[in-house]
DNA sequence: TATTGTTATACTCTATAACTATA
DNA sequence: TATAGTTATAGAGTATAACAATA
């Protein structure tokens, strides 16, 4: 989870790391909140990437996929593997390239989606209630801002 | 990591789900290079939160810990038991009731830390670069303020 | 030669739940 | 009865690296 927690008043620690500190907090309990819902329809958060990720394009390929998960494109092998298995997604050959795999949602897949997503969506919202829109809008500006500046060495 | 990223003008979604997007993206990212720079040291992100939280709190038990940390007891024990196995920490029973272990950074303990803490440091201050104080500051006392509202239910 | 996907390995973290020893 | 810690189980994700097929 990253760097310890406590707030007090005179902590002399850095903005840096309290704004750090806080995101991690917040990312942990929430991510905790998903994926127990997630949980009712056998989906880890992972697979729900998966499937959500093909829900805004699907045909992508492995590589593709991995790209958008930030995870290597040898763990995707097993993750397609699993959500694959489960009869949510599938592989289909590429005509062009014999190399690649275009990964589709079967029907199934798009089933559980329309059932699993409004959940999370409920979820998320109440998560997030505190804040204004305004101050959404205000973190995502200021989080885009931190994660173009990233540089993609990895 | 949750939640597929794309990042289109139009993007119909709430803002509830774009802020939680990005935070996750730049949660995911910024986490792999920390981790990153830990692992120089044999140190997972898990076993580096254990020694940070014992620098600002030693002594606490396995119970404080994992409610700290935001794991189970149970994953407390094997947690411990690799930090300690390595010898960084030491467990020592409470004279008063002799269920409980407190928990000791050991000399070597405090020497990783003093040599591991200065990178994460830096390697933070590195990707929030693009932020500017009052920045930081705004999203600390957001994300705070969506922390404190958070039911623990966990 | 480079790329896509696969396989193999080994480790860490996680949740869950039953268990013990103490209180 | 309740609490602190332990053990057991099983699954999931991760990194790393070598490999096959194809380009």
């Amino acid at each position: 989870m990253s760097l310890p927690v406590l707030e007090d008043e005179n902590d002399p620690r850095d903005w840096e790391i309290r704004a750090w500190v806080t995101l991690v907090r917040v990312y942990g309990r929430v991510e905790r909140r998903l994926a127990k819902a997630l949980g009712a329809y056998g989906l880890s958060v992972a697979q729900f990437d998966v499937l959500a990720t093909l829900l805004h394009g699907e045909g992508i390929t492995q590589q593709e996929l991995s790209e958008r998960l930030l995870v290597t494109k040898g763990n995707v092998v097993g993750l397609v593997d699993r959500v694959s298995a489960a009869g949510w997604i599938e592989r289909r050959p590429d005509p062009d390239d014999r190399r690649v795999n275009r990964l589709y949602l079967t029907d199934a897949g798009r089933a559980l989606l329309r059932k699993a997503l409004p959940g999370q969506h409920a979820s998320l919202k109440s998560a997030l209630r505190p804040l204004l829109e305004a101050e959404l809008k205000q973190i995502h500006t200021l989080l885009k801002r931190v994660d173009d500046a990233l540089p993609d060495t990895e």
